[in-house]
DNA sequence: CTCCTTATTGAAATTCATTTTCAATAATAT
DNA sequence: ATATTATTGAAAATGAATTTCAATAAGGAG
């Protein structure tokens, strides 16, 4: 996902282009896997020295309207950050190395039109996150630590 | 789902038997939707008076643990629980009066064969939410406050 | 380019759900 | 009953995330 693509629909919905925006888009956009928000905010700086958490937390907040972010749920109760395209929700997340593999929505709609038909619910929204071993991180637990994704 | 459930499940694997765990098993298992913490509380108290936040917290990780209970994730990031059966992972939550229905784990299976291909992960665990709104709250939204499933 | 308006930013303080500590209590086995 | 120890609850601490508010800079008008 190219951090262009964002800063072009942040111009379209008539937000302002900033520098801490840019940043931020790009840090997410290049990194390997989801993100914390410290973690966003240190690999933001490079471009833009001051830059605050607090901003941080109001652009991946921003996007992730969008369309342009997704929320990772941890364990802990804390959320990450992977960049994301407006229309794939689902997203497959390595235990490992964190990578985010997104799956189409389309593939979501057979299981949501069993699922509504079966509860009478008329689904609105979605979350849905698999997570697991990437194919890299399969058959290697022990072989050391193999967080690439991430960076 | 029956409290008595859980209350063998504990036994079964060498937990105690308590009243503060009877207590909010019981007010889980009777709720018609998902609580928050602070909601357990309040109803668990009825049949354990000086009952505290701490062990509802406690007692929902356990419950979490042993497959009784499922979190409901909330937009601003805080958990709200379910009674939940072991087997049955997704669920769809109604917006409005937060009722909660679990969709069978082998109905994902499908979708879950194709991200597996797909992506060549090797999944370990899911998350799965949908949310709208149920039969009864749909049609009628401003029509007041339909929160029934709650309580 | 310059000026204006106001969205945006960042430091500091705050919130508040959740966790940790630790001494007191009560569930289970013998 | 008694002993063992898992469990509990009050208080304090944690820490991710948010709110405040004065300073700053983006973007439009002239
Ligand atoms: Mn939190
Ligand atoms: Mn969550
Ligand atoms: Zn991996
Ligand atoms: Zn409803």
């Amino acid at each position: 996902m190219d951090s262009e693509t964002i800063l072009q629909a942040l111009r379209q919905h008539g937000y302002r282009v900033t520098r801490p925006r840019r940043a931020i888009a790009l840090a997410l956009a290049q990194a390997r896997g989801w993100l914390r928000a410290e973690e966003v905010l240190a690999r933001a700086r490079d471009r833009c020295p001051g830059l605050g958490l607090v901003t941080v937390y109001r652009a991946l907040a921003l996007f992730t309207e969008l369309g342009f972010a997704r929320r990772v749920h941890l364990e802990d109760g804390c959320h990450g950050y992977a960049a994301a395209q407006p229309r794939q929700e689902p997203q497959a997340i390595c235990r490992v190395c964190r990578a985010v593999v997104h799956i189409s929505a389309a593939d979501l709609r057979p299981l949501l039109r069993r699922a509504a038909a079966h509860s009478g619910y008329q689904i609105e929204s979605l979350l849905v996150e698999f997570t697991g071993l990437c194919p890299r991180c399969q058959g290697g637990e022990d072989q050391g630590i193999r967080n690439q994704a991430a960076r």
